[in-house]
DNA sequence: AGAGCCATGTAAGAGGTTACATGATTAG
DNA sequence: CTAATCATGTAACCTCTTACATGGCTCT
């Protein structure tokens, strides 16, 4: 899922449009995205032909003598608002800021700098609604008598675990909207 | 992959064996290893199978009547081999963590309790390698400047991401060693 | 009488990985 | 001469999800 979105993100920054090898580069392990995402060649095209079928993205055909034909692929806007709609849209857990919401944050930057920031005050939010409902569980945890004790403390240790994880996320967040007005106010 | 030890460790656990319906009970989402991993029942009778193929588990049936067969299925001692070298066995990478260690943690606490530190230190020791490499890469990447001035800046963010997860993890494991050995000094 | 439990599975399909085929061109 | 680049894909193969089929039994 956040693969067809990069490639429509990509599309979004590529003006008169990209073939699928254009694409496929920006998925190598050493360019950022690729860093983020991993796309083998066949998933790539399988992806394209999918995101055609839906309208999102429409191919011109374009001769190239000896090789196979280029199909250069341009974002149609029907396209351009399902990954608008998509870059506004927070994940709703914790464990997709590693992959999906990192994909959104790069186009974010890119297609619209002045609204990534609101992004990023977005994802705070779901991630606070998740980290007061693991504290509730937390509490009926501790509480509820009907597991036996391995168990309890066990589960206890889950949520501590998600916790952790969810507050380093949190503090993560925190950091990039303060070096992002950082840089703002150093320029100006 | 977690799934087919879980079901090893379910295994080693019960005595005279135990066929798929009763497994499929310990994989409710309310039962604490149905928390953390979830299986249907479709899954779970194919890995069963595969689990019989590999000759990790054997199966005797046992007719009922009128109801299917029952397969009761046995963990063998190559079964018991491979379920204790995986949990003997710390995860590699930071995101598997919330998924295949708490699995390794949840039979290790059950059938090695005594062993269950050690899985905890060496996590820990995984753990902090990874976060010394991330460290080494962050270093790399503020001075390497091949990159446009977007692209190294989120990359850095990137990373910022992996370490503070990662240190997050570390934490976690120490209270877990902490409340471990401060329950076992309560006892005596 | 109807719902849900028991106990096994199959079937269909989505999604992904890995590897390969093609065949001229260009760089070391 | 060898290897990589270009540019597309296909094929085989896993894995996982979802949904369903069976059919008597027990609980309310």
């Amino acid at each position: 899922m956040p693969a067809e979105h990069a490639i429509l993100g990509l599309l979004a920054e590529s003006d008169p449009g990209a073939h699928g090898y254009d694409l496929a580069r920006h998925f190598a392990p050493e360019e950022p995205l690729g860093a983020i995402v991993r796309l083998e060649p066949g998933m790539l095209y399988h992806h394209l032909k999918k995101l055609d079928k839906a309208g999102w993205v429409s191919a011109t055909v374009e001769q190239q003598g000896v090789r196979p034909p280029r199909q250069v692929y341009q974002l149609t806007p029907e396209g351009r608002i399902e990954l608008d709609r998509w870059l506004a849209d927070p994940v709703g857990r914790t464990r997709e800021i590693r992959l999906e919401f990192l994909v959104k944050l790069f186009f974010a930057q890119r297609l619209h700098p002045d609204l990534a920031g609101e992004l990023v005050a977005h994802q705070r939010e779901t991630l606070e609604r998740n980290l007061t409902s693991l504290k509730a569980q937390q509490l009926s945890m501790a509480a509820g008598g009907d597991a036996d004790d391995r168990d309890r403390s066990f589960s206890i240790d889950v949520l501590a675990l998600r916790m952790a994880q969810t507050e380093a996320a949190l503090a993560w967040l925190d950091n990039l909207l303060a070096g992002e007005s950082g840089r703002k106010a150093e320029c100006s």
